[in-house]
DNA sequence: CCTTGACCTTCCCATGATGGGAGGCTTTAT
DNA sequence: ATAAAGCCTCCCATCATGGGAAGGTCAAGG
């Protein structure tokens, strides 16, 4: 099959399937007389792999490592494990990065009225 | 003073100082005659502003209006309270999203044993 | 007066994931 | 035969940030 019809069935956008070639994320596919990529049903595979472990918001670094893992029958499940757990951590900080945010922001945005008046504790407190 | 104090006292780095100018979210600074940037008290204090808005999320787009809403003396609180209610809103948004990778990312690390054998649910969830 | 080192300048490149669009070739259907 | 749809590469943009090179400026000390 094309690009368009292995971006249609996995989910990934023909723009994106070509720049995970470039990057090397994906091996480079084959290519008719004309140039055009060709692909398989095995490649319709790898790119929900893909897709599925982006949504997970995994780098595209540790859908490599993924993609190899998955790939390679000597992997054991606690190389996996450990990946997953790493980007687990990864997140919980930027979580609580944005929760710290959320909290200063929804302090100061009560301390503020909100009417027509010009005077205002958020423009106060930014300026310290 | 030159580009280097004003960083030093700011917090803002002078790569980021350039850049702000040229991107226009502040106005260019006047030059010595050699060329040199010079700034003046109260530009510390608008990147210093500048500085806690950005710990705070909100995007240059963003700060460029907080920085000109806190210099107009005719604005209106309910003005800057509607800008950070808005990125409030939008964080929050970003933290429920984070959170529900979280979840499913947890989910899928539990299922895993993370053992030396290579089975792995991780891999096949993600493979469906 | 000259050298040295710290400081400043602009310009280019890179990140990470994504997209837009131009200009041109190929395939398919009418 | 022609038009439409699909594909190709290449360049540019996003957003905030930084690295680094090549070169000009300034202050202090010999």
């Amino acid at each position: 099959m094309n690009i368009g019809e292995l971006a249609k069935r996995s989910g990934v956008t023909e723009k994106m399937i070509r720049h995970y070639e470039e990057i090397a994320v994906i091996p480079k596919a084959k290519r008719s007389s004309a140039g055009y990529r060709v692909y398989t049903e095995n490649d319709v595979a790898i790119f929900q792999f893909l897709k599925r472990s982006r949504d997970l918001g995994f780098s595209m670094a540790e859908i490599k490592e993924l993609i190899s893992l998955w790939r390679n029958p000597r992997r054991t499940s606690e190389q996996v494990k450990k990946l997953a757990q790493k980007h687990l951590e990864e997140l919980k900080i930027k979580i609580e990065k944005m929760q710290m945010i959320e909290k200063n922001l929804k302090t100061l945005i009560h301390s503020c009225h909100g009417d027509h008046r010009s005077e205002c504790p958020i423009l106060e407190k930014l300026a310290h």
